[in-house]
DNA sequence: TCGACTTTTGAAACCGCTTACACTATTCTC
DNA sequence: GAGAATAGTGTAAGCGGTTTCAAAAGTCGA
């Protein structure tokens, strides 16, 4: 350990090396440490080769806060979902976080817990961290949160719930209703005709009010009955839904099938079933949607609708790296989700 | 290319208001608006109403980084997971995050893919942002990231592999080996003793080495062989689980239990056990190790072993706030994990 | 070898906020 | 009510980079 340096100060204990001592060690300014850093082919090759030295040597590390408040970029985007531990949001948002750092970005997440006034403190604070982009779920949010939007002045993109009606905004995004209409159609042409529904909480979740609407225009287009006793509303939580489950089943509703608002209240159902002694298909009819990873592992093996989650964080990654990179304009997706057919629906036993 | 670009055009958020026409609107230093925000009881409740009434008036919002270059901390902590897509880590991460966001923390996360050199850029790059502390699973990393950690001067706790002999480290975290020892005597105690293993990845990932080894040190003190191809080693992935299920059931080895080094294997293999007709478990116990949301929910119910993970996340947040807010000591705490005895599991049939 | 250009550089002005320090107002003590 | 102690405030120096601008160095054709 040379201990030559001019001054002998500097060194501190916590104080990490700056770039202002890279400049002096490679004896050039710290305008030219900053080139090599950014923009390389802008420094001759000579003075490139002692910076680097130079930079090894004092194991710099070039400090992230600083360089974000000079060049007014942070190189974060951030992205708020409902839930951060559910298997459904961490797919897409794996994907998100491993394109975006492939490109040098961080994600920074926060979750909203299904609260829109949670979400906007969030959105708050992420626009104050100073991230370069958002990403957001659904079209639902608070007027406080779309005016922090608007004059936050940064580029953001609405996923996992498609509006048609929406052109003014960025969507990278499915159509809920459509595909809760293709299972349900399935259903009804498996020959159902007392389909019940359970559905997750419907406040301040867009994706599960239209999947609900899907399923109700697709029963009113085939003429077929839904009796308020056949919607049930619960969290999305497997124990929740298991008890629903048992709710519908009861009774005499005659109920041959129960559509489900998502993969997790589904299993919830097959739990419950098998607890019932049902037989699922024989004696009732489960669906799901989103094909998470274990709707083959369950039992039986889930029908269900594949959501694009990894499409979407793919498009939305690059969509949002073309942006901020070249200045790209950002475009709308709409993508499709395709019917999964396994089983655990079948022909009602009558 | 715009003419003026770099200059007046303000990219960014561009005109936001900034703390100095807060101090101007209000008519007072900037000083005082910056203790308005940080310790609000040093100013006196008249001035505090006038810088109140500014901020609001500008729609004012703190330049987080600037904030966190000038006192030299982010309020952020980092995460390096080995993946952030699976449902394991997440309920993990997601419970962190909430506990951080509650003290005012974002928790900022990056993922590993299991490979310790894209770690150590992580942790680097992570470093780089500024994070006040860093949460990291397991023990084993590149020599340069534990160089880095030292030299980072940031608190950093590991989890979920705890190791007796690391005094040195703080850990939050459970014995894989004790957890999956606990699940194989479990299994020997319901009388198999041709005992299969599907392990994940030992590379790179010492919690299922962890586990192999528990589960070797098992058969050995109670004497029973473990013929090298009764181990199976797999991604951690359910299809890849599930062809190497399909391995160790087929030839004459005689198996009639699986122990798996994880739910998500497990999930695999009943899958595999679900397609080649087998009867779980009358013709072969399956187990996991995690308990996952839904390992009540497969075809049977898995019989597993509930990780604290949940736990673990709760207490590395309050030890990390705690070690940053008031400077207290950090300390390792080795939790405990549980037997849940489910379905999948039982004696053999002869 | 000289002047017109084209790179490369360094000095210095910020970026927006925190905070040490000095100073002025208040409050307290006797 | 004077002097000491305390509370509240403003000034200005950073924090560690980026970037503008103009000067310095290098290239090249004649």
């Amino acid at each position: 350990m040379r201990e030559g340096g001019k001054n002998g100060a500097g060194r501190g204990r916590g104080s990490a090396a700056t770039l202002a001592d890279v400049a002096r060690q490679a004896g050039v300014s710290t305008a030219t440490v900053s080139r090599f850093l950014n923009q390389p082919d802008l420094v001759r090759p000579d003075k490139r080769a002692r910076v680097d030295a130079a930079i090894e040597s004092l194991g710099y590390i070039p400090h992230g806060m600083a360089r974000s408040l000079a060049s007014a970029r942070s190189r974060m985007v951030g992205a708020v979902f409902p839930r951060i531990n559910s298997i459904l949001f961490g797919s897409f948002f794996g994907e998100l976080q491993r394109r975006l750092g492939e490109a040098g970005y961080l994600l920074v997440v926060a979750s909203s817990e299904y609260a829109m006034e949670i979400e906007e403190v969030q959105v708050r604070e992420l626009l104050a961290r100073g991230v370069d982009a958002l990403v957001l779920v659904g079209h639902e949010h608070t007027p406080a949160t779309w005016r922090l939007l608007e004059q936050g002045g940064i580029p953001f993109i609405v996923t996992w719930t498609w509006r048609e009606d929406r052109s003014d905004i960025v969507q990278v995004a499915f159509s809920n209703a459509d595909s809760m209409a293709a299972i349900t159609e399935h259903v009804i042409a498996l020959g159902h005709r007392r389909i019940g529904y359970l559905s997750g909480r419907l406040k301040g979740n867009d994706r599960a009010r239209a999947r609900l609407e899907g399923f109700r225009r697709t029963l009113e287009k085939q003429g077929l009955p839904l009796p308020d006793a056949a919607v049930e509303q619960v969290p999305f939580d497997i124990d929740a839904a298991a008890s629903a489950f048992g709710r519908l089943m009861g009774g005499k509703k005659g109920i041959t099938a129960v559509v489900c608002g998502s993969d997790l209240l589904a299993m919830g159902a097959l739990r419950e079933a098998r607890r019932l002694g049902l037989d699922v298909p024989g004696d009732v009819t489960v669906t799901g949607l989103d094909d998470t990873e274990m709707a083959s592992c369950t039992g039986p093996p889930l029908t269900t609708i594949r959501t694009p989650r990894a499409e979407m964080a793919t498009r939305a990654a690059r969509m949002l790296i073309g942006r901020l990179e070249r200045d790209e304009p950002l475009q709308s997706v709409r993508l499709e989700t395709q019917l999964v057919y396994r089983a655990s629906s079948g022909p009602p036993r009558r």
